[in-house]
DNA sequence: CTGTTAGCGCGTTCAG
DNA sequence: CTGAACGCGCTAACAG
């Protein structure tokens, strides 16, 4: 039914060692004479080399493969369009999944992946801090590189491999200061699902920005979203409730920040005047609500592009860690507290 | 290096036959006895099956491929998002491949995939009005179909195919209506690039509205971008110092709109008391800016849904077309113009 | 320069 | 229930 070298072959009345040798460019040449007959053969056939023999055979994949959390999510859009740029300039294929934040399919993934062959794994979801999880994944991920893979990470994992750290403590504790800096003492948290490396390394970094100025978090001004806008908005809901005196509000991500921004809005509650809010990631969106809002800036297409470029340039078994810092923008969605 | 179904095999003291029975869960039984050798070799010796010979045997490949312009544009977001659910629902992997809005690229991925014997390609770019781009996706598309490949276009193209098509043209008029009936006489519009379908379907419904109330539209009032956030808000500059007496603006999708927003803002234009702005797409951020933008809301999570369903349902050569309807959804960008 | 031969790793007959 | 043998489509030796 399809066409292989063999037909084509036939066709151009040539032995399938040359029709390969035209068609792949292989070292050698070919008579004008025969490669005219064998290209004129593919092209009357639609023939198109079946990259499974060739995979077979010994070809590398020039494939690479990307597991991501959720690609909607613009941090992860942004991540990947670095991931993608750096694809391309280097002559690969992507193959993308999409976990959907599910950790069995994560592992999964990695199997899918391992079964392709492909030259490099990418893993752009956030690390976890779950022993039985980070286990099972380090044993997948062990596999892989045990036949010559190579991968990388984009945030923090307990697994060994090559890694791009964004500097999520550093970023964290310049915006908590940068609050304290406003006069605010009274500061919500919309943190993020409490196992994620990404959450506790951002908690970290914003509590000792806190703890410099001896401001206090009690735990009732802290509440958990799951990063997504939604989640934020639901999240704010519950911390207005249970915590109206706050001045401002730290949400762990961008999302959950304009999800924040929109039942304030609702609630006629002014921002800046009358509550602070701020973010993390500097995703587009950021610029556009209104008011623009401060956060603190993540070259993500920038770790994307590394990541790449880290899993290909992998010598042997040395690898390597980049640390990429973050950077306050304040816009306006932050100001003084009203009462000062 | 790489273990293979034959070194599994040899450690288990079975044939490759009784191990790849176990392996693969063939129909036929094997003794609890062997099955347990096989097991313990496996995972010894931490094989995992070469998806490349196996899809040399004949297995499918349960692979479906997608080209779409650029994932980190919230549309393609949107509707990737809706394959990956329903390739997930259907134990199918995907392969994403960003064109960056590039016709050869474009072109390159398709026999890409072809090569790699994907089972589906979703072609989830937009058409473009061009003989001799349309010829040559014809003929890349033919050779795949040809040996029982199936392809869903997303959105209209001039090449024959399985397709999910938004309803653009009444999604327009819907919003030239709506523009009308508030009052606006003097609109403008940010248009999308000349040779895309979409926008010569979106431009085309839109006039009709005009034209029925007896509304003109002059060339100049019409400016172009490249339904990028940053190139809308660029047009819109253009179009303001063109045409200063327009009530409303008409931007072909959200992304413009939203960039048009911004240099309104900028420009100290009160929307909507001075000036109208509708977009098309309903992506999230248009319920996030400020004001809450009025437009058509296109369900994309749904049409990347179908695009796979469509794919994979496909007997023999029998292709389906789908229509989706759109809907307006009017929200705070929109008023009737000022001086009435 | 060209053709012949031998696998790559696997599933699947077909015998035993 | 198990094993031996074959071939999927292709490229890399090796001869001619």
């Amino acid at each position: 039914m399809t066409p292989t070298l063999a037909d084509v072959a036939r066709l151009a009345r040539v032995s399938p060692a040359t029709a390969s040798r035209v068609i792949s460019g292989s070292t050698y040449g070919v008579s004008a004479q025969l490669r005219e007959r064998v290209l004129k053969a593919v092209s009357d056939l639609k023939y198109v080399p079946n990259a499974h023999a060739q995979a077979l055979v010994g070809a590398s994949s020039l494939t690479v493969g990307v597991i991501v959390g959720d690609m909607s999510d613009p941090y992860f859009a942004e991540v990947t369009r670095g991931i993608q740029n750096a694809a391309i300039a280097s002559g690969r294929l992507t193959m993308m999944c999409n976990s959907f934040r599910d950790p069995e399919r994560e592992l999964a993934y990695i199997r899918l992946l391992h079964a392709q062959r492909v030259e490099a794994i990418i893993m752009a979801g956030g690390g976890v801090d779950d022993r039985v999880y980070s286990q099972k994944l380090a044993s997948h991920i062990d596999a892989f590189t045990a036949v010559g893979g190579r991968v990388t990470f984009i945030s923090r994992h307990h697994v060994v491999g090559n890694a791009v750290l964004p500097d999520n403590v550093g970023g964290a504790r310049a915006i908590g200061r940068a609050l304290v800096a406003l006069g605010h003492r009274q500061i919500g948290v919309i943190s993020g699902p409490k196992l994620l490396t990404t959450t506790r390394d951002r908690m970290d970094g914003f509590r000792s920005a806190l703890a410099e100025a001896d401001v206090t978090l009690p735990p009732g001004q802290i509440v958990h979203g799951d990063f997504s806008r939604d989640s934020g908005a639901e999240a704010a809901g519950r911390l207005l409730d249970r915590a109206p005196d706050i001045t401002a509000i730290f949400a762990l991500n961008d999302g959950m920040a304009i999800g924040a921004l929109s039942v304030l809005r609702n609630r006629g509650i002014a921002v800046p005047a009358a509550m602070s809010v701020v973010g993390f990631d500097d995703i587009p969106a950021a610029r556009d609500v209104m008011p623009a809002l401060s956060t603190v800036h993540l070259p993500m297409v920038e770790c994307g592009a590394r990541a790449m470029e880290l899993a290909l340039s992998q010598r042997g078994s040395e690898l390597r860690v980049e640390h990429v810092p973050t950077q306050v923008v304040l816009r306006n969605s932050t100001a003084p507290p009203r009462n000062r």
